[in-house]
DNA sequence: TTGAAAGCGATACCAG
DNA sequence: CTGGTATCGCTTTCAA
């Protein structure tokens, strides 16, 4: 007959399925998505047929007749951050096209470095309203378990930009910081032409990004680079002001400062020092993240090297694997993976 | 049950429309559509109807309904080159996420730098069975002019990781190469520290690329690195055998030799060089694109850095954009964006 | 435990 | 020119 010659080339529907097992298409709707209700030889028999056949569900028609929507929640510091602003901007500019997918997103603001407040936040997530939560956040044994109360309700978690580890985790959205740390390292020594200190410029201890950072550029300077000296690392809490008032203070400790690693947030502080302060040409200063306010510093050459995360593709990125793991279906890796973007002055977006 | 809270936030449809206007779901469609057999006064009518509602096309159903099925074709230059197989495998290995999207994508290979072969493919275009075309080719008139007459016949297309620049283009995948030249000229004017030669490596004066390339490279170090000088560049045709044979014969020419820019392909033949003749440790290599073959050279501290583009992402992008034009949508132009990767040994890729 | 039938949002064919 | 209606692939009542 004629419909077998459609059935090679179209790819099979649940029709199909029902036709070659021969029962209803509820039946087959009951199996594919492991409704009760249907005795065991019945399974085996549509079961037999979806194999068969190679049968892939049409997410796209499912999510119609279904009239699926996606409810996730992000939760981010409330600072006036460049970066965390950059990620909030992300998720609105990005909610009409998720919109378009079917998915909408909100946002929570939480006080910042201060977990308590992201445990009420995730306990009061229900369950009816949201579908999956996407949380910046320290990493701390309270914010640990809240999280995997989170997903005992069956609602899945991914953490973004710092990792929250743990055993039952669904995913980390965001670069390895240990390996970010190391590739500054590795920019420092070899931009770097004389002996010399330098200094590791931090925000938090119960920033996990910023510990794995510093970890990684230790490593890699003691490793591979003799020649300089990794001083004890100065905690500037991401705060501006801080950072600008401690500055001073640290050049007097260290006339032999050749290199600043600043790897948290608040470099407008360091910024507003460095250009008052009108430092030797020499020192080599290398940041995170692209904002506006870094990127005019690399252009101007205050900053010599800026290691980046890209904040579109940490929110497209979320979005799409909590869209993944809400309906237990897998994702590319590779698309996934958060690169660390090194910008110097030469490669700057438009 | 609870209420259904969001029930007010429901995006309207073409059934809303078809109410609001006083007209039928098939006139609905007409106007939505453009199609002919309309009264103005009746369109007019619609479309208020549409503008008032904020009607956005559910694009999931449109297609369902359509049974749309995208077929794309992908003409690549049939070499053994690294970066073209990673970009042959990236369209095999999406294939199968792309079959879900209802996009099928074929290959065509034509031999490389040879601009006659292109043409024949591209005059050979079916638009009954080709939805849209992605290009990896050299810039030439009578290329330029084939792509021009296939977009005549209403089919979009892309040119990859080269320009094929036109006035009527539908849209570059790739990075800008002034700009990654000039970012391999930083890089290299920081990691050089002494005085003398640099020589580019280049391709073919046909590809765009290779010439924008060298062209960013000589504008950077010409600008901030006086203490070096780019000497006359030379065209390895993207062969490893070649480039292997040509060796010695630079290095006798250029005893002061402090760097070479790879800005082509062929660096098997470079990376045998190097590693047989044992060259200076401290001359600084800066080549293009993470392969294997490149991944391993910058471990093993032959190569220094990499000016990469992520062939996953060209193969998402290019099928994304070809759907977008296609459809007649717009696209994220952020997330289409091909960054210009820096790549050292710190900041690989697991 | 199973099936028939009514949609989801949009398109397309066939009448009128 | 315009409208009615079947259909796309899948889900979801409601009956049987």
């Amino acid at each position: 007959m004629e419909e077998q010659k459609l059935e090679v080339v179209n790819k099979p529907t649940v029709n199909d399925i029902a036709r070659v097992a021969g029962v209803s298409l509820a039946t087959v709707d009951r199996v594919l998505n492991r409704r009760p209700g249907v005795r065991a030889v019945t399974i085996q028999k549509v079961q037999k047929a979806i194999d068969e056949l190679g049968y892939i569900r049409d997410t796209a028609a499912a999510n119609l007749a279904r009239r699926r929507v996606y409810n996730f929640l992000f939760v981010l510091p409330d600072t006036d951050n460049e970066f965390v602003e950059a990620l909030s901007n992300q998720i609105a500019e990005q909610s009409r096209n998720q919109f378009i997918e079917r998915t909408r997103t909100s946002i929570q603001k939480v006080t910042p470095f201060e977990p308590q407040d992201i445990v009420e936040i995730l306990d009061a997530v229900d369950g009816r309203e949201v579908d999956g939560v996407a949380v910046f956040g320290p990493e701390t044994p309270s914010v640990r378990d809240a999280v995997k109360r989170v997903r005992d309700k069956g609602i899945p978690v991914v953490a973004m930009v710092s990792d929250l580890p743990s055993s039952d985790r669904d995913h980390f959205v965001g670069i390895d910081n240990v390996s970010a740390g190391r590739t500054a390292a590795h920019l420092m020594g070899r931009f770097v032409h004389q002996r010399g200190k330098v200094l590791v410029l931090t925000g938090s201890r119960l920033a996990r990004d910023h510990l794995e950072r510093r970890q990684g550029f230790d490593l890699v300077v003691a490793e591979d680079f003799p020649h300089l000296e990794v001083v004890a690392s100065v905690e500037g809490r991401d705060d501006p002001e801080l950072i600008y008032k401690m500055m001073p203070e640290i050049f007097d400790s260290y006339p032999d400062l050749v290199g600043i690693y600043s790897s948290a947030a608040g470099n407008a502080g360091l910024i507003q020092f460095l250009t008052e302060s009108k430092v030797s040409e020499e020192l080599v200063i290398i940041a995170h993240e692209l904002t506006p306010l870094s990127r005019e510093a690399l252009c101007m050459g205050t900053f010599d090297a800026l290691i980046s995360q890209d904040s579109g593709h940490i929110i497209r990125s979320a979005v799409r694997l909590l869209r993944a793991t809400s309906d237990g279906v897998p994702f590319n890796r590779a698309q996934e993976r958060i690169r660390i973007d090194i910008y110097l002055k030469e490669n700057l977006p438009p």
